[in-house]
DNA sequence: ACACTGCATTGATTCAGATCAAATGTGAAA
DNA sequence: TTTCACATTTGATCTGAATCAATGCAGTGT
């Protein structure tokens, strides 16, 4: 295991990601245990945190930044298969060696937990296990919510699904949807966009373009975009605007 | 609830899917549990089992049959985002409707049970909520694969695709790959396959015949296709030939 | 046998997005 | 500042799959 990129240790009754990450639902006993296999790793923006079939020793919740899971065909066609922001889990219990391209899109730090204790945690843990499960359910319909996009949705429609997803998380952070123009970083380069969307570089930077000049969006600065009317995107997106908050 | 497709009780003892279910790695005791909360339910192919946004007071279990899970957008374009085969489940405990369509695909027994008790053995029965996680981390891993397939190939290697996956459970079942030409039975219509591949039944039907012109495989009546060279198959997929059996 | 109905195939044409090719930032190193 | 390495934008062209339009082909009921 390597350790030029261990980062400091911070207890996990600080932690940020305390209550949404696969340990939200562990009482004070379970989190000690979690505490004592765990530590901390952080990579630079671009830098690669596993390969697809590498072993992997152990499994984590993105702390800060975002990382990204993607897919390789041999000649070199590459799919984004999930976008990892903070509190989300990487890697599969029960398996030895990566199924995906993990990389660190902006700084990242991951909290990783030894893979053989992590398990044998989860056997002990329903807590842990139940809201590993949770979680998995909600990647499974993000998936599938992704499915739709790259099997049906234009590359309009697509861009404008990708924008809506991103303000919705930044609003759902700052609490305000539907309040005025929503602002959002874009935390990709046009081609992880690209790779996400299964489009080119030259086909996302001509629609994020068109829905410049059709005044559905503003670029601000390089990695910008303000949405002026959410209503007007989300009906560009395609997506059923009603009928959310299942569950 | 409707009791019309009312089956016939099965003990689980008896049961086809026991070792492949939810109920997998159910003891005695657990199993009883479930056997008290549960009740079969058929349709005949084509009958929906849920709509999208209906209440659903069941998970379920499929039996024997196929079942689909499509996504439909308001203009009527439609995704599959999931084939449910025997011993798949269906349903997300903690969620009072449905998120996708549900329709029998071919004549469909599914064994469901009672949503909230069933929630409630999920709690105290970690065996069940081992074996559900492990499920849904399968469906999750297929979800990814799907995403790959849908964003970058194109229709012939989707069609490829689709075949190769099919053959491979075939012989799963009969536990004979590699040996001589294989034969599957296409469960769905081309337009079922065409709403799973992302693409028109046209171009379904163009790339099969296209696939059959070429010799990669033969049409064996209306339902039924023969693969007289796995690998050749597998190379226009574009799928990692190698590298398999990850875990 | 006959029409009717619902797939499936095949052909002609169109078009959204890919590909090929510059040009234009933009920032970091020298 | 200049240069170099990139990421991004924009334009011209091509192409794979969609669309539009028949035609073929069972199976079913009359």
């Amino acid at each position: 295991m390597l350790h030029q990129n261990l980062s400091p240790h911070v207890s996990c009754g600080e932690c940020q990601i305390r209550h949404r990450a696969v340990c939200a639902r562990c009482d004070t006993d379970e989190l000690a245990a979690l505490e004592a296999v765990k530590f901390y790793r952080s990579f630079p923006a671009g830098a690669p945190v596993v390969w697809s079939g590498e072993a992997m020793d152990f499994v984590a919740s993105v702390v800060t930044g975002i990382a990204t899971l993607t897919q390789t065909m041999e000649d070199g066609r590459r799919q984004m298969v999930g976008l990892l922001l903070p509190s989300d889990f990487v890697g599969r219990p029960g398996r030895r060696q990566a199924a995906y391209d993990v990389t660190a899109a902006t700084d990242l730090v991951m909290c990783c937990f030894r893979k053989k204790p992590f398990e044998d945690l989860i056997l002990k843990t329903p807590h842990l296990a139940q809201r590993l499960l949770e979680m998995t359910l909600d990647e499974l319909d993000a998936a599938r919510e992704w499915m739709l996009l790259l099997g049906r949705k234009t590359a309009r429609e697509k861009i404008a699904s990708f924008l809506c997803i991103l303000a919705r998380r930044e609003s759902a952070l700052k609490l305000q949807l539907g309040a005025g123009p929503i602002q959002v970083d874009l935390p990709l380069t046009r081609e992880e966009m690209a790779d996400y969307l299964g489009l080119t570089i030259e086909t996302v930077s001509r629609q994020i373009s068109g829905l410049r000049r059709d005044g559905v969006i503003d670029l601000v600065g390089k990695r910008g975009i303000a949405i002026p009317d959410f209503d007007a995107l989300q009906e560009i997106a395609g997506d059923d605007t009603d009928g959310d908050l299942l569950s």
